[in-house]
DNA sequence: TATTATTAAGTTGTACACAATCTAATTGTG
DNA sequence: CACAATTAGATTGTGTACAACTTAATAATA
């Protein structure tokens, strides 16, 4: 037996665990900060997506997100139910629904306006280096999605 | 309203959203390769923490991965269902359970062997790059840590 | 135009994550 | 030794992810 074969299967090595490690901690740093705001972490970015568009349909926003109606159709109805969001059917095309900000979730936005700045801050780290991450890990999924 | 509050909320200038987006990525990728070895992603995880360890504790997986026993035990049930580990309580302190390899689990580890560099491939990049995004992700993950 | 194919969203079921709580065993302290 | 505090793991409930499937609406084409 090699030392690669030894070597490659430990869990420290592999970069895709300190990937996971990594997303699963940084979700639970926004937990308190988002708390305030009573959104979860997808919940915040899916609000991000209608702070930046004002009207997205389930598909358009499952696009952006890489997230499936299975995961988009519960959090929406959970957002409607906040009084957040609007879920109406498009009158051209009934199989769609146009997703729209309330008043509330407009409102919600000055709120959430804290929370990119109060975040950095835990991290520690200056604006550069964050930067370099980011454009590390946006290459390696750019690569990752053109194998498929 | 100055530039940097209309920004910082933009969905695609999170570095959160980055590693969120790559991490399900990486997860996704890895479950074509993982299902001819009957493993999610994170079962996969657990077993490498076990083909290192040969016997460990419910709290020495959490330790090591970041996670409590609500999401081990399930898993940790599911994988001896398979036949891979067991999970005997330990006789000095029967609150603890020792988690081993079964013949099964050792077994698999071979099988096992070719994911990584099949993995590697995948990902269409060279590993001092791959290198690279894994030091920026471990180190902001280090100081996501010291600030608890 | 009737019918086939496609599409958007919803539903069901499995498997994470994790907070909150519980139970049983062990440890610490008076 | 008694009893409070701590610890390991299990349980319950909520909220993602995603595969597989269903439903209803629209588009395509024979």
């Amino acid at each position: 037996m090699t030392a690669i074969t030894n070597e490659c299967l430990k869990v420290d090595k592999q970069l895709c665990f300190s990937i996971y490690k990594l997303s699963n901690a940084i979700i639970r740093s926004y937990r308190p900060l988002l708390k305030t705001l009573d959104l979860t972490y997808l919940q915040y970015i899916v609000m991000m997506v209608l702070w930046e568009h004002e009207q997205v349909t389930v598909k358009e926003i499952g696009e952006k997100l890489t997230l499936d109606s299975g995961t988009l159709t519960p959090l929406l109805k959970r957002l409607d139910a906040k009084g957040l969001i609007s879920r109406n059917r498009c009158t051209n095309d009934e199989r769609v629904r146009n997703i729209c900000l309330t008043v509330e979730g407009v409102k919600l936005r000055e709120l959430a306006l804290t929370v990119p700045e109060k975040m950095q801050c835990q991290t520690g780290m200056g604006y550069e280096e964050l930067a370099a991450v980011k454009k590390g890990c946006d290459q390696l999924l750019a690569s990752l999605n053109e194998s498929e």
